[in-house]
Parts: structure tokens; C-alpha cells; sequence
RNA sequence: GCCGAAGUGGCGGAAUUGGUAGACGCAGCGGAUUCAAAAUCCGCCGCUAGUGAUAGUGUGUGGGUUCGAGUCCCACCUUCGGCACCA
């Protein structure tokens, strides 16, 4: 019986106090204007059937945060939901001949009992699903009032079409330059589509940059590159021959002199109207069409290009020089057209190598050189030359120089561009918001549809075949009235980044009826404190949310202009990888879990099987997925372990931002001092309850084992507060009760620190596994409730002090000795005690000394020759 | 290609402001316990030389700054994330 009692046994204790929190609404979240608020959010998955490690790690981070602040006596709220529209819906509908709408919320159903056995702190009263018409008629409301405001509007651009199906292809759609379905040759396509713009912040997303303080610097240096802010000339130059005009921005005017040709894109409208009388060049222009536009592709494929037999007039020389189609010169970038100075640009220098195009040193170093154009082009600001009037002077003269002249003839002005592209919002999918437009069947007139009449919902019962979208297909959906008159709905549905751009605002008050947000719940809870989600949300989503906030704050629905004060982005999970090829000659990857594994005494692996004897190839250590079978299911680990040992395992194997990597056996490290943990506490608890402190008692083994507490508290709350360095806190924690367990003593004094010590390790601990410490915190006999009222342990600073101290010794910065000192020494003293040394005197004989260095507290440095 | 990271023992990682490199854990080795095994407990554990004390060497590569560099500067190599319709 008694060994029974000290035995960890976590498949009991997790769900009984897993059901206590659900019974007691434990973490709940009220405003609460008396107490400090602390909004703890993590990006909500998408629903796509079970949740894999990556889920779990990034819960688990924000659990512990959310914890580790209700210790710190602050009101948390920590919502989940559901970010539930998207393409993997369809695809599933496709497969399985089934809606998306049911796929999703079975799989929501699903995940929801997966997350409760993890033992995340969540308030589910306020869960959101963005599929629902309750969440998305908010934001079709909304996007209406932006179409009033002129922040909408519509434009054609370009797409991936698959010519054989017929359809629009997503980026992940497109294999190998093919339609993923029908392995057709995909073209791209113009087609109307809906834009937000985004661009009319451009200067304040960049600006406000400066503000995100708690945001890693590698995110906030992303987003600054991705608006890509840029001070040039905007210059129209004439075609020869022609009233045509043709209109460049540059950021290098002083390198005007320079231009030897001018590239086009294969849309742009002179390439359109030359291939009229041009079938060479109309062929290379579709050809063109057909290549893929992700910015990824362009900068890599090979460059081509092909003459128009247009030439455009250089504005100050009145020289002609020739316009090219290139493939590389894309519509939706800026104008659809740049002016080429191979001399000084690196890809229109290769491309005119290519082409047997004309280079022009314009620009040379400051230094005097002629530029060497040999091998590459001379791409730095410099001194102008041959560039006639203009001789002589530097970038910064140059650009004001000639940006003047034009600007007085009336062909160019300055402009300030950015990289950033407004958003386009438009999907040709059936599982979205669908876009609350209608076109007005007589006048061709386009209005929003009318608030009363939202949400506009999606059809039920659909057959979804990859080809057409449903709402495509159906006019009993699209045909509809407005004020009387006869109107066709927009097809097309909102790019899901609309949903995920505003969530967080709605978890403030999930169920408000009178409109996106309530603005007194809002004005409590937000911004967010602490968000914690993927780094390939670095851009996209978080530059998106910072976007709508924007747009909410001017719609008077929200204070403040951030929406998320700290931001914590954690690293992938990487796993083994196991592969045998079977007879087929096809890879067959066999979960690492089933691998039996074979090391040399180094730890390196030389052997892998499976059960059925296959040899295995191991490919190392990669992200986990799906196609390489080589994904944890946390709920394997939760009935191996407990969700306490995944937790720790989690949170200890790496640092928070960096990749982690899964290691079975670091899992069962966690697991093993966890039960290290429950059995010294049962140890002690048997022995007795706990007796008061008295300091007046202690001795001095009592003395260093309180300062180590009280150091490793000073340490863990660091870690855990400002440096989020949540490994390092395990460490430390780790260290202490290493230290507390070759501690035996079990008198009244002695137990009386043994307790201090098993209190602060479990309260410390809490946070990463809550269940155990949960169950060992009342073991210790504590009233308070550990999860409303407890509070994080506090440093004790008289134990904190101690009488000695280490210095280290170094000769020319070699440590060559260590000596203790009192630790009140003078440095004059620390420095003789250091020359004194009989270690250290031995590498000075012979030597002069030429100076002694003393860091305080830390060393002293001999600098001898 | 562009933008952003990372590189330290057999492995994951620690070293917080330029000041003892390798905390903590995993693996391994030795021992205790056991009929035996598992579990548990104790000890060792960068590399080279040496029985040892110890010495030399060592943080991706090559330079530099400094009394002192894993940390700062320059150049390079490798791996990973993002690049606008995956979410």
C-alpha cells in the first residue's frame, strides 16, 4: 500500500483533475476592472483532423505563460477557436465524397477532446469557428463599410488556370509547372478580382514597426523588408514613331544615362497592341502566360526576352533604344515596366550579356577606378560619368539633378513605392465567407449587399468536385434581388486570412450581437498581451492583423494601434525518419516509433529495422509529416506518459524559438524525473507535516541548500518572465531538487527547508505540467487554490548572501587557478590573493608583469610577458 | 534569386552585458541492488598525450579587434523558414 502511494501515476490523476477544472469553470475569464488583465493568445489551428506535435508544442507554450501569470495575480484569458475555412475542406469533400462543413466540424468535435486531454488552461466559453455565419457576417458587414470607405476595390490580376479542368489553382496546386489533378501544363490567367488596400497604411505598418518592442527584432526586420519602403522617379518615356507612352519607376535615376533598353511585361498593354502585328512575338508572349508568378520562380528561372520593334525615347538625350518583352517583368509589380541599365544592375546586366544588348558605364567608384563591367555589372552608388551635364556628381546630387529636369519637362516625378502590393482577397473556392458583393443585373452597377441581409451564407449540401466551385453553379445562390431589382451575388469568397485577421479581437466578446466587437470587453482585454504562434506567420498573417486592427481602430471599434504587444514565435518539430523500398522500388516510411534502432558506443545509429525485418534507411532528423510518416500522435505520448511528460519534454528539449527535435528517450527523461519528483514529495509528506520555519535554527548545510532555492528562484522567474527561456528555468529546477535530494535531514528543521524547498519546486514547476504539481501542491498540504489564488514563489534575500566567492585567475587570459575570497574583499586584496597563488606563480616565473585585470566578483586576468 | 535565422561533445542544448566553454538532460561506460532482468541508486564521461598530478588543444571555415572572443567586425561554407492562392 505504501509503495502504491508514492508511485507516479499520471493515466489516473490527469483526467480526474482535467474534470475538476471543467467542473469548477476554473479558468474562466470575467473583466474585472480591479485587477491587472493579461491576454494570453495562441494562433488557432486549423481543424484538419488531429492534432500533431507542432500544435501541441504551441499550446503548450502559451499554457505555461497563462499559468505562469494567473501566479503573478493577474486576470488571463486564454481563448482557443478555430481558423475553419480553407482549401484541405475541399480536398477532404472531394476524396470522401463529403461537405466540408461536416469534414470540419467533426474534426473540430475531434481536436476539441484532443486539446482537453492536454490540459490547457483555455476559457471554451469563449471558442470561436470562423466557417460559422455567426463569426463571418461580422467581417462581410465590415467589408461592406470599407467599400464605402474606398478601401475596396477591384482590378484584374493574374492566376493559376488549369486550361484542362478549367479552374483556379492554388500556388500548392501547381506541381512542377502542372495541375496537380490533371497534370495539365498550367497558364496564368487575368481574372476581376477583389483588393483591400492595404497599401494606403503602408506608412503606418512601417512606422508602427518601431512601437512592437515585445516582437522578436528578426520579425519586426520581416515585415520592414516586406513593405520594402523606396524613394524614386516615377519617368513616362515616349515611344518613337507613336503617341504611346510608356511609364517606369526607378530607385537609381542617377544612372539614367545608362539605359540601353527598356523590358516590358507580356501584359502590359504595348506588348498587347505590338503582338497584333507580330505572331513571334504574340507566341512568346503566351508562352510567357504559362510560367509560374511566385516571386521565388521569377528570381530563379532562366530570363528570356524577345524585341517589340518599339523603341522608347531617352527624355534628355533624345536617343532610341529598344523595348523588349521580357518574362520577368510582371503586370502586378509596380508599373509593368523597368528601364534597363545593364552597367549597373546585376539582372539586366545578364540579360544584356544574353542578348547581345549594349552595356554603358555610367557610375564609377569613388575612389577614381573606371568600373570593371567584365564580369558584372558595377551595382554600388558612385560618381556619374559619360552621363554628359550631370559628370561629376554623386547619387544623392544625381537623383536631386535629374529628378528636377524631368519634373520640369513635365515626364517624371518623385515618388515614394513600396514592395507591399495591396491584398488580393478574392477566392474562387466554395468553403470561405463568401464576398457580400452583388452586381446589379440592368445598370452593371456594383453594390455591397445590405447589412440586414448578412450573413450571406454558403449553400448546404453541395457537391464539391475540384472543378467548379458550387456557388459558381448554382443561380438559385447567385441570383438575387436588391431594392427590387434583379442582382447576381460575387462567387467568389474571402481569402481565409480575412478570418484569422480578427479573431482576436472577437474572443473579447464571442457571443456580442450588436457587431464585431464590443467595445467596453475590448477596450479591457486588448491588445493582446503575449502571442505565441508559428514563424511562417512572420509576415502574411501578423502584417494582415496589424492591418485590420488598423482598420478597426479608424472604424472606432477599438483603442490603441497594435493589436499584439509580445510576440513569441516557436521553432518546427523535427523527428527521425525511416524508409525501407519495397518491391515496387517505391519508399515506404516506417513511423520512427516502430524503427528498432541499433547504435555504436558514439550514439550513432548503424542499424534500423522494423518488425517485419525490413531493413531501414535512416533519411535523419526532419519536420514531421504526413507523406514521411514520421508525426508523433500526442495522443499516443498522453496514454504512454500523461500530458505532464509530453508538457516537459516540450518545453525542456530546445529553446521555445528554435526547432525541436522529438527523442523518445527525452521523452522518458522527462517522464523519469517527473516520478523522481512524486516520490521525493511522498517521501517527505510521510515523514510529516510541515513545521514553521525558524531561520534562527538553521545550520550551515541548511544555509546553502536555502541559497541555492532562493538563488534558482531569482533564475527561474527571470527565465520565465523576461526571457521566456523556459529550458533553462527546467535546468535550474532540475539542479535544485538534485541538490534537495541528497538533503536529508528529518528533524523539524530539517523538514521544515525540505518543505520551503518541495513548495517553491512545485509551484515553480506548475506552469509546465499542472496536473502533477496540481495534485502534489494539496500532497503538501496547501488550502489555496493552486490555480486561482496561489502565488509564484518569492526570493528570500537574506539567503541570498554569502559569505565567499570564486575568482578565477587568468594568465594573458588562460584560467590557470581558482581562488575563494571573502566576499567582502578589496580588489586590492583579490588581486594579491591572485598573484599569491602557488598555481598561478608558477606561469610567471621568468615574467614580467605588465598589468593585472580585476572583474568584479568574477576574475582577475595577469598579463605577463 | 531576395529577405530572415541557425551552426558549440556521441546527441538535444547551457554559457543573460566581451570575462571559468560544455550547466541540465539523453546516450554510453563502471559499480550497487536482484536468482535474473527491468526499474532504481551511486560514480565516470570534449579531444590528444600521460598510471597520475597535469599539459596541450577545442565553439562551421578563413582573417581581424581586444588583457581576454562561442559572444564584436569582415569574407565565406552548410542547413532551415518565408517569398503574397497551404494555413
Amino acid at each position: 500500500m505504501a509503495t502504491n502511494d508514492t508511485a507516479y501515476n499520471p493515466q489516473e490523476i490527469e483526467p480526474e483533475i482535467q474534470q475538476y477544472w471543467e467542473e469548477h469553470d476554473t479558468f474562466h475569464a470575467c473583466e474585472d476592472k480591479s485587477r491587472e488583465k493579461y491576454y494570453c493568445l495562441v494562433m488557432f489551428p486549423y481543424p484538419s483532423g488531429k492534432l500533431h506535435i507542432g500544435h501541441v508544442r504551441n499550446y503548450t507554450i502559451g499554457d505555461v505563460i497563462a499559468r505562469y501569470q494567473r501566479l503573478q495575480g493577474k486576470n488571463v484569458m486564454a481563448p482557443i477557436g478555430w481558423d475553419s475555412f480553407g482549401l484541405p475542406a475541399e480536398n477532404a469533400a472531394i476524396k470522401n465524397n463529403a461537405q466540408p462543413a461536416d469534414w470540419t466540424y467533426a474534426n473540430i468535435a475531434y481536436m476539441k477532446r484532443q486539446l482537453k486531454s492536454l490540459g490547457l488552461s483555455y476559457d471554451w466559453d469563449r471558442e470561436v469557428a470562423t466557417c460559422r455565419p455567426e463569426y463571418y457576417k461580422w467581417e462581410q458587414q465590415f467589408f461592406a463599410e470599407l467599400y464605402k470607405k474606398g478601401l475596396v476595390y477591384k482590378k484584374v490580376s493574374t492566376v493559376n488556370w488549369c486550361p484542362n479542368d478549367k479552374t483556379v489553382l492554388a500556388n500548392e496546386q501547381v506541381v512542377d509547372g502542372r495541375c496537380w489533378r490533371c497534370d495539365a501544363k498550367v497558364e496564368l490567367r487575368e481574372i476581376p478580382q477583389w483588393y483591400l488596400k492595404i497599401t494606403a497604411y503602408a506608412e503606418e505598418l512601417l512606422k508602427d514597426i518601431d512601437t512592437l518592442e515585445g516582437w522578436p527584432e528578426r520579425v519586426r526586420t520581416m515585415q520592414r523588408n516586406w513593405i520594402g519602403k523606396s524613394e524614386g522617379l516615377e519617368i513616362t518615356f515616349k515611344i518613337a514613331d507613336s503617341d504611346d507612352t510608356v511609364t517606369v519607376y526607378t530607385t537609381r535615376p542617377d544612372t539614367l544615362m545608362g539605359i540601353t533598353y527598356m523590358a516590358i511585361s507580356a501584359n502590359h498593354p504595348l506588348a498587347r497592341k505590338a503582338c497584333e502585328h507580330n505572331a513571334k512575338l504574340a507566341a512568346f508572349c503566351q508562352e510567357c502566360r504559362t510560367q509560374k508568378f511566385a516571386e521565388a520562380d521569377i528570381a530563379t528561372m532562366e530570363k528570356k526576352g524577345m524585341a517589340t520593334g518599339l523603341y522608347a525615347i531617352h527624355p534628355i538625350t533624345g536617343a532610341k533604344f529598344p523595348v523588349l518583352v521580357a518574362n520577368f517583368v510582371i503586370m502586378d509589380y509596380g508599373t509593368g515596366a523597368v528601364m534597363s541599365v545593364p552597367g549597373h544592375d546585376q539582372r539586366d546586366y545578364e540579360f544584356a550579356k544574353k542578348y547581345d544588348l549594349p552595356i554603358k558605364a555610367v557610375i564609377r567608384p569613388e575612389n577614381g577606378d573606371i568600373p570593371d563591367l567584365k564580369d558584372a555589372a558595377f551595382t554600388e552608388h558612385g560618381i556619374l560619368c559619360n552621363s554628359g551635364e550631370f559628370d561629376g556628381l554623386n547619387f544623392k546630387q544625381a537623383f536631386d539633378a535629374i529628378a528636377d529636369k524631368l519634373q520640369a519637362q513635365g515626364v517624371a516625378q518623385r515618388k515614394v513605392n513600396y514592395r507591399l502590393r495591396d491584398w488580393c482577397i478574392s477566392r474562387q473556392r466554395y468553403w470561405g465567407a463568401p464576398i457580400p458583393m452583388l452586381t446589379l443585373d440592368d445598370s452593371g452597377e456594383i453594390v455591397p449587399e445590405k447589412p440586414e441581409n448578412m450573413p450571406v451564407t454558403l449553400p448546404t449540401d453541395v457537391k464539391i468536385d475540384g472543378v467548379n466551385s458550387p456557388l459558381k453553379t448554382d443561380p438559385n445562390w447567385y441570383q438575387t434581388t436588391y431594392e427590387g431589382k434583379k442582382a447576381t451575388r460575387e462567387t467568389d469568397t474571402f481569402d481565409t486570412f480575412m478570418e484569422s485577421s480578427w479573431y482576436f479581437a472577437r474572443y473579447c466578446s464571442p457571443r456580442y450581437e450588436g457587431g464585431m466587437v464590443e467595445r467596453s470587453a475590448a477596450d479591457y482585454w486588448l491588445p493582446v498581451d503575449q502571442y505565441i504562434g508559428g514563424i511562417e506567420h512572420a509576415v502574411l498573417h501578423l502584417l494582415y492583423s496589424r492591418f485590420f486592427f488598423k482598420l478597426m481602430r479608424d472604424a472606432g471599434m477599438v483603442s490603441g494601434d497594435e493589436p499584439f504587444k509580445h510576440l513569441l514565435c516557436q521553432g518546427m518539430v523535427l523527428a527521425d525518419a525511416f524508409y525501407y523500398v519495397n518491391a515496387e522500388g517505391a519508399r515506404v516510411w516506417v513511423s520512427p516509433l516502430d524503427a528498432i534502432v541499433t547504435r555504436d558506443n558514439k550514439g550513432n545509429i548503424t542499424k534500423a529495422v522494423d518488425a517485419a525485418g525490413h531493413e531501414l534507411v535512416h533519411e535523419g532528423m526532419i519536420k514531421m509529416s504526413k507523406s514521411k510518416n514520421n508525426g508523433i500522435d500526442p495522443e499516443d505520448m498522453v496514454r504512454m506518459y500523461g500530458a505532464d511528460t509530453m508538457r516537459l519534454f516540450l518545453m525542456f528539449a530546445s529553446p521555445a524559438e528554435l526547432t525541436l527535435e522529438w527523442r523518445q528517450s527525452g521523452v522518458e527523461g522527462a517522464n523519469r524525473f517527473l516520478k523522481k519528483l512524486y516520490k521525493q514529495v511522498c517521501d517527505l509528506v510521510q515523514q510529516g507535516p510541515a513545521p514553521a520555519l525558524d531561520k534562527s535554527k538553521l545550520g550551515s548545510e541548511e544555509h546553502r541548500l536555502r541559497n541555492t532555492l532562493h538563488r534558482t528562484i531569482a533564475k527561474v522567474s527571470d527565465d520565465m518572465g523576461r526571457r521566456q527561456t523556459f529550458n533553462t528555468a527546467i535546468a535550474s529546477v532540475m539542479e535544485l531538487l538534485n541538490a534537495v535530494s541528497k538533503y536529508e535531514r528529518a528533524d523539524d528543521v530539517g523538514r521544515a527547508v525540505r518543505y520551503e524547498v518541495y513548495n517553491a519546486v512545485v509551484l515553480m514547476l506548475y506552469p509546465i505540467v499542472p496536473h502533477i504539481c496540481f495534485k502534489l501542491y494539496r500532497m503538501l498540504g496547501n488550502t489555496l487554490d493552486l490555480d486561482k489564488d496561489a502565488r509564484w514563489p518569492e526570493v528570500d534575500p537574506e539567503a541570498l548572501q554569502a559569505d565567499e566567492m570564486l575568482i578565477v585567475v587568468q594568465i594573458n587570459g588562460k584560467v590557470r587557478a581558482r581562488i575563494t575570497v571573502a566576499a567582502d574583499a578589496s580588489e586590492e586584496e583579490i588581486k594579491d590573493a591572485a598573484l599569491q597563488d602557488e598555481a598561478a606563480a608558477k606561469f610567471l616565473q621568468d615574467k614580467q608583469i605588465r598589468k593585472v585585470i580585476y572583474v568584479k566578483g568574477r576574475l582577475v586576468n595577469i598579463v605577463a610577458a
